[in-house]
RNA sequence: GGGCCGCUAGCUCAAUUUGGUAGAGCAACGGACUUUUAAUCCGUGGGUUACAGGUUCGAGUCCUGUGCGGCUCACCA
């Protein structure tokens, strides 16, 4: 799409510009009279509480116009929808009808109409207009009145046409503000804190990813822009709140795809006195508070079949799941070589000398994950890809931690934090090794943190939900970059 | 980062199997039209075919490179 140049057509509106002025006429008053939206004018006229002479004053977007000589139709929208307008020369009187409304609107200016509503005789409800005054005036074409815009860069790149021309992708973002007023919802009813915490970060931590350096020049100091919250919502647990969330955005230095933006909004909560199992009954029942509210029942399509969010979910041990899936059971391959090995043979690439809690994470990228369409959660992973986390009871190389599945994606990760102090630091030394290794997403050491926990951590659960991922599954989209209103591009 | 696909008028899309004057609908402009529904009818203008090279008498079409986007693999949530 060129912004650039000015077409012809855009000259055109800007002639159209010149001559409302010459006329007197200020094409962008600062100020509109409104007495109904398009839908309080409808449904007022339906209910019968419009006298048949009563006008309303209406205001938005003309979208569409039929200009058939002495009169013409036309529908105005707003963000309540659309409502016909009918102009009749012999009301409105040569200037307004003539002069202004057919020669110097174009579709896309936003009008104010006065008139009474009443009913054609092909029985749409339609604003009689009296009196009409132009509200902003539009200079470069709007897009095909039927087809819109449908190029993905175009739709992403100038979001404002997308959303102007595609309801749908406007439901889907009025969908998303629901998914998040149902999550606080859910969280506030039960007595948890919304709280804020630094995404201007010394020292990243809380997920296993790749982070964005900045700087602050005054004070001179690398700062890191988050990849979770966790930590210093772990700090607010030792401060004496027992049950805080966050909601916000998390930013990590990785891959762009379908279900990656570089950017994305995250749900975080902990709460003390409760475990991973704690955890797991009260994700299913607020995802479900949230599918309710959002659909007003648990069975939503997604892709060519449904999902049920009906709790509870299965639970499913990582490593069954993953010899269902594959016949492999990792526990025979108690070294990562051996473990390697096998994969290989299958024919699943893996990189030299990866760890074998990754090499365990990949076998449930690749033979789990896309099948789980019905939520699921898989419970009990290894310790090695889990620095935060509770040791299990009953094995050492374990911890007690669960994702959630849904639609083929993971949704939601979480576990019995990790309250020991000695522990903490001994799993950050096993992470420096690994960064050591090479590996470049190790968790780096924060001895503040672990101070905090030398004050002593109660037995907590916390959570982690990607808000973007929850909204691909309630509106029944594929890709991120359709959920988020800006997604990432390349500059053009 | 690798592989595959795409980019044509303001918008949506065409353009015979290596090639022969780049078209349509909507939108715009001029005209007709006092109940239309993506109004209809008549007429007109609008293009550096993403960009840069190359092959050819001749390139939207074939080749090479670049940019942007999509899918996919790798990486990840």
């Amino acid at each position: 799409m060129s912004m650039e140049e000015i077409t012809d057509q855009e000259q055109r509106r800007r002639e159209k510009l010149s001559l409302l002025r010459a006329a007197g006429i200020d094409p962008y008053p600062a100020r509109n009279q409104r007495t109904h939206t398009a839908k309080q004018a409808i449904a007022a006229f339906e209910a019968g509480e419009l006298a048949a002479d009563q006008a309303v004053i209406l205001v938005g977007r003309l979208v569409l116009r039929r200009v058939m000589g002495k009169i013409s139709f036309g529908h105005i929208e707003d963000s309540s929808g659309r409502i016909q307008v009918f102009l009749r020369r012999n009301d409105l009187g040569e200037e307004a009808y003539n002069n202004l409304f057919r020669k110097l609107v174009d579709l896309g200016d936003f009008l104010q109409v006065k008139g009474p509503i009443f009913r054609t005789k092909a029985g749409e409800i339609t604003c009689n207009v009296q009196e009409i005054k132009l509200i902003a005036k539009t200079l470069h074409p709007m897009p095909d009145k039927w087809h819109g815009v449908t190029e993905d860069e175009t739709r992403f790149r100038y979001r404002y046409l997308d959303l102007m021309t595609n309801p749908d992708v406007r439901e889907i973002f009025r969908i998303r503000a629901r998914v998040v007023s149902g999550l606080r919802e859910y969280l506030d009813n039960e007595g948890f804190l919304e709280v804020e915490t630094p995404i201007l970060q010394p020292i990243y931590g809380g997920a296993a990813a790749k982070p964005f350096v900045t700087h602050h020049n005054q004070l001179d100091q690398t700062l890191y822009l988050r990849i979770s919250f966790e930590l210093y919502l772990k700090r607010l647990i030792v401060g004496g709140f027992e049950r805080v969330y966050e909601i916000g955005r998390d930013f990590r230095n990785e891959g762009v795809s379908f279900k990656h933006n570089p950017e994305f909004t995250q749900l975080e909560f902990y709460e003390a006195y409760t475990d991973y199992q704690g955890v797991m009954r009260r994700t299913e029942e607020m995802v479900a508070y949230v599918v309710q509210k959002v659909h007003g029942r648990m069975r939503i399509p997604y892709q060519d079949g449904e999902i049920d969010f009906t709790p509870p979910w299965p639970r499913l041990p990582l490593r069954e799941a993953i010899l269902r899936a594959s016949s492999i059971d990792y526990d025979q391959y108690s070294e990562a070589p051996a473990l390697e090995a096998i994969m290989r043979e299958r024919g699943i690439e893996v990189k030299p000398d990866t760890p074998r809690g990754k090499l365990i994470d990949k076998l449930l990228s690749h033979y789990v994950e896309p099948n789980l369409i019905q939520p699921t959660f898989l419970v009990d992973y290894p310790l090695d890809i889990s620095p935060l986390a509770k040791r299990s009871p009953e094995r050492v190389d374990m911890v007690e931690r669960f994702e959630g599945f849904a639609g083929g994606m993971e949704i939601c990760n979480a576990f019995s934090e990790l309250n020991d102090p000695l522990d903490q630091e001994e799993r950050f030394r096993m992470e420096r090794a690994m960064a050591a290794a090479g590996d470049e997403e190790a968790h780096p050491i924060d001895d503040d943190f672990v101070l905090a926990l030398r004050f002593g951590m109660p037995p907590t659960g916390g959570f982690g939900m990607g808000i973007d991922r929850l909204t691909m599954l309630l509106t029944n989209q594929r890709s991120i970059r359709e959920v988020i209103l800006f997604p990432h591009l390349r500059q053009k």
